[in-house]
DNA sequence: ATTTATTGTAAGGTAAACCTAACTAATTGT
DNA sequence: ACAATTAGTTAGGTTTACCTTACAATAAAT
């Protein structure tokens, strides 16, 4: 299973290629406040996975396995962070921080029910306030 | 600050402790599933912290500086436990499993708006079954 | 084209939170 | 009372996720 640094570090590199940026690295290390060193060891198990081709200078770029990976962890993040700034009406900056941190620990059962409850607590009061 | 294990632990043994009850360091181990020198690392950690007094077999006391944590916890906990069975309507189980796994990395801001909004869903609901 | 700066790797270290094995002290059963 | 069991400690080991220092390879600047 995938550790909490890990996972970050797979979110970023999605996020990064998918807006067609490199990411290195280095990116990475000054991104989470590590050393190079760290991030290294770090692709080295990321690729050990399958979930990224690292080649060092050569590039780092996301597999298949890697994508859907990425875009579970990115999910679960969404969810959190509609609910926190949408729902409970708090600062983005500490929803982000916050879904960042819950999104490592929380179960998928927990995250649907906070899913479903968020979409239609929001329709609920978009129509409520049609009236 | 404390850690996740050390937070764990001394709830355990303020709860046992607020019933009266007696804890023992093999206590902590059997619930948490951790090794008697393990526990008794931990035990001397948050004594080095003032948070319990800890005189081996002798037996283990909470101070008022772990009371008053011990209690910041448990708060933690129940404000996510009602908001997850009693808004979420999660099975009790996972909804205690995940309170555990939350408490220990939500900021205090999100909490409180969780406690808020709990409170305020559950009496809206209430008035409306009344009616 | 060389020098300089940047990026990545290798080697080895540290701290935290666990572990096992072996020992000691205290409690319990007969 | 004393043997057996239980509880706690000591000593030393493992793993994980970091670190620093030093070095190698590549890229950029002059």
């Amino acid at each position: 299973m995938l550790t909490k640094g890990l996972e970050d570090y797979l979110e970023l590199i999605y996020q990064t290629i998918s807006k067609n940026k490199v990411i290195k690295a280095i990116d990475i290390a000054n991104e989470f406040k590590i050393s190079r060193p760290s991030v290294s060891e770090a692709l080295i198990r990321l690729a050990d996975l399958d979930l990224i081709i690292y080649e060092g200078r050569k590039g780092i770029k996301i597999t298949e396995k890697g994508v859907v990976e990425a875009k579970k962890i990115i999910n679960r993040h969404n969810i959190l962070f509609k609910f926190f700034s949408e729902v409970l009406k708090i600062d983005y900056q500490i929803a982000d921080k916050n879904a960042c941190k819950i999104e490592h620990v929380i179960d998928d059962e927990v995250l649907d029910k906070i899913h479903q409850f968020s979409e239609l607590y929001i329709k609920n009061r978009a129509n409520k306030e049609l009236n």
